[in-house]
DNA sequence: GACCTGCTGCGGGGTG
């Protein structure tokens, strides 16, 4: 057999011995024949730093070496971030194989992108952004130049998977397969990924009309070792609170403090408002303990060259760093391994949990995990949500999912995108002047990607949109668009699907700290804590937006806003499951493994017991006085079809944290409305959509465009499951 | 009690 090694061209060999790497990884050799065949798409999934990037560009890049004339590759990547990255690890590549690399997003030079303009050649690296403005704008150089690729590769595909800047990835592609008559005879597509969860299904979301076969490649190495501990912490409640901090956070920043100094770590904290007084904590304990500050804090509000000096500090491995972060730093940008990972409250999903971990494990050492969980300490007032000990046990039931069975959560791929679809109505007529109706769906939903819309949701859509002046119709039947199209695809905010807030710009003296939102209420003269560091707020432009601040003490950290995550029902049976048997720990051959610390045990006892007590294995509904509690044990989608079925009723309800909270109710009543509703037909999920009013149904960018019955419709599907919701009410309250 | 991402073309001013 031939060696694969020796199918790469000549100089990429050469390039490969100069850098002295011992072997090809297993992932680099499989990728060769199904890259250098190029007649499929191929899906590479391996965990960060597992050589995924190369594994790609080796052999294709040998597959392109000797055209000269448009780009032979189109890597798209939805962080800028990452296109530098791989700028720079492609550059000495690419220079011995005289190959043109380009990298174009808003950030980078005009003068790289005017060279590849007038000499398009070699590879693009681009953004999903940056190519709907060049289909929109310079539709006939993009058909010129794009004509001859031979590979259109995504970089961390799973970030796309199911949103609706996913979907309109894969309208673009579609609409560049089109313009350069590839439609039947179409460009390979090639994935990169971290670990998936049903990565049996991921084919179908890179190419939704399945015109070519699709090769998986995944990572056979078995998993390095994994250390797992989780600590708990106990709040107290019956303090008379003076603005101090939160007792269980101090005490969690000092244990932060204590395992992370002199080394590299990342403390996952979940929300920016946490990362900030986290971030802060420490630089003080550094200051107390006379030590320089090694603790800084990373979110999406902070300032880009902030977030960049950290990043390079952590990379260059000289100075131990430590950083605070939300999932700023979960996708690959290069910041090296660090020795630990530490996370702050309950992880929102198993996936980005694993993540996580796999940033952690430098050479050959294990991935080490902490979770740091605290809980309120229990008293008279005290009831049985705040007894069960949720976050803890959801924890512990994420770790199990994790490392025992292996189970990460799957894409939410059912979802109609339908802001996203009016989005890509508007970007096709801006592209082409004019289309007929028939082109457009044939076009978006037939050969491309919004398969759940249907020829009557078309209609309706492209009337509403008459009415709303985005679109006009000529004698001629062909669709053009109207006066408030034309303004929205003028304006360069047009090319992102995803929805941003108002923000301030936060500065002091002539340096920009970062952004807040609008609606996070700050005043003059207040003490906020932004960047790890404290600040007084000196003045505020309201038409500006600008808020001015200069060094000082004390403070806490700004509110950010934000929409809450939804939890898998996956997860929440593991919970019930570990409530059943009482026993969360993890087999190894014919022991258990017990990853708890002492408070953590005693937290979790105590949960185990109120669940006892309350009878919650039998009785899902529980009576506490006037109140009633109800616990599905279900994702937030049966949970919110729950909710709102008794609300329907004329229940006063509302949910968190995945239980359900009836006021003044009795559990008869509520279990035999349910029952009822369960047997004599239950309402689909736009029906129950309905009974909430338009506002509250205005999710994503281009909502409020959309007619009220289909944004209701597409509301429905995004938030309820009404079979589940029967499913469980039949086989649990009966 | 709550995450993240991205986008243009041009005019004005400063620097080499």
């Amino acid at each position: 057999m031939i060696e694969q090694y020796q199918r790469l061209d000549k100089r990429v060999q050469k390039w490969l011995f100069n850098q002295g790497w011992p072997d090809l990884r297993e992932i680099q050799k499989q990728a060769i024949p199904p890259i250098l065949a190029g007649d499929r798409d191929v899906l590479i999934s391996a965990s960060t730093a597992a050589g995924k990037t190369e594994a790609f560009f080796l052999p294709a890049c040998s597959a392109i070496a000797e055209e000269k004339h448009g780009f032979g590759i189109l890597y798209i990547s939805p962080l800028k971030a990452l296109i530098n990255d791989q700028y720079r690890r492609l550059e000495s590549l690419c220079e011995m194989l005289d190959m043109q690399v380009t990298p174009w997003h808003g950030d980078s030079l005009q003068s790289k992108k005017k060279k590849a303009r007038s000499n398009p050649s070699g590879i693009l690296l681009i953004t999903p952004e940056s190519l709907e403005s060049l289909l929109v704008r310079e539709a006939g150089w993009v058909k010129q130049s794009f004509t001859p690729l031979k590979y259109i590769v995504i970089d961390e595909f799973h970030a796309f998977i199911g949103t609706e800047r996913g979907q309109q990835l894969l309208s673009l592609l579609t609409r560049l397969e089109h313009i350069t008559n590839r439609i039947s005879n179409p460009i390979p597509r090639v994935a990169l990924s971290a670990t998936l969860g049903e990565l049996e299904k991921v084919p179908l979301s890179l190419r939704p009309n399945k015109s070519l076969p699709c090769e998986t490649i995944t990572s056979s190495k078995h998993q390095s070792t994994i250390k797992v501990q989780v600590k708990g912490y106990l709040e107290p409640v019956n303090i008379t609170a003076n603005d101090s901090r939160p007792l269980a956070e101090q005490q969690i920043c000092q244990e932060i403090f204590r395992l992370c100094r002199g080394d590299s770590h990342l403390v996952f904290a979940n929300s920016r408002s946490r990362t900030e007084s986290i971030a802060a904590q420490l630089c003080d304990l550094c200051e107390q303990h006379v030590v320089p500050n090694e603790f800084f804090p990373h979110h999406g509000s902070l300032a880009k060259e902030l977030r960049e000096d950290l990043e390079a500090r952590l990379q260059k491995e000289t100075l131990p760093t430590t950083a605070i972060c939300t999932m700023t730093l979960e996708l690959g940008i290069d910041i090296g391994k660090v020795n630990s990972v530490l996370q702050v409250t309950a992880p929102h999903s198993v996936s980005s949990l694993r993540q996580r971990l796999g940033r952690s494990g430098r050479r050959n050492s294990p991935s080490i995990l902490r979770i740091l969980i605290s809980e309120n300490e229990l008293s008279d007032k005290s009831n049985l949500v705040d007894g069960l000990r949720l976050e803890l046990v959801q924890s512990l039931a994420m770790i199990r999912l994790l490392i025992v069975s292996n189970w990460f959560e799957p894409a939410d791929t059912e979802q109609m995108h339908l802001s996203t679809f009016l989005h890509q109505i508007l970007a096709v007529i801006a592209q082409w002047g004019s289309v007929r109706a028939d082109q457009l769906y044939s076009l978006l939903c037939q050969q491309g990607t919004f398969k759940e819309i249907s020829i009557q949701h078309f209609k309706q859509l492209l009337t509403h949109m008459g009415t709303v002046r985005l679109i006009q119709q000529l004698n001629s039947g062909e669709l053009v668009l109207g006066l408030e199209g034309e303004r929205i695809t003028n304006s360069y905010t047009f090319y992102a699907v995803f929805k941003t807030p108002e923000e301030f710009r936060i500065v002091s003296g002539s340096k920009m700290l970062g952004t807040l939102p609008v609606d996070s209420l700050i005043l003059k003269d207040q003490h906020i804590i932004f960047g790890g560091r404290r600040w007084k707020v000196t003045d505020i432009d309201d038409d500006k937006k600008v808020i001015y601040v200069t060094s000082t003490k004390g403070g806490k950290p700004p509110k950010f806003n934000g929409s809450g995550m939804s939890i898998h029902d996956k997860v929440r049976q593991e919970m019930l499951n570990i409530y059943r048997t009482g026993d969360y720990r993890i087999e190894a051959g014919n022991q258990k493994i017990d990853f708890v610390d002492n408070i953590g045990r005693q937290l979790f006892q105590e949960g185990a017991y109120f669940f006892k007590e309350a009878d919650l294995e039998k009785n899902p509904i529980y009576q506490n006085g006037k109140h009633c509690y109800i616990f599905p044990w279900m994702g937030d989608k049966v949970v919110n079809t729950l909710t709102i079925l008794l609300i329907r009723s004329g229940f006063v309800c509302n949910s968190f944290g995945g239980v359900i909270e009836i006021n003044n109710s009795n559990a008869d009543d509520i279990k035999n409305s349910l029952l009822d509703i369960a047997k004599h037909g239950i309402p689909n999920e736009t029906e129950l959509a309905k009974i909430l009013s338009i506002q509250q149904k205005l999710i994503e960018k281009y909502d409020d465009y959309l007619p009220e019955n289909l944004l209701t419709e597409g509301y429905g599907r995004k938030a309820f499951d009404s079979t589940a919701a029967r499913q469980w009410i039949l086989s649990n309250l009966t």
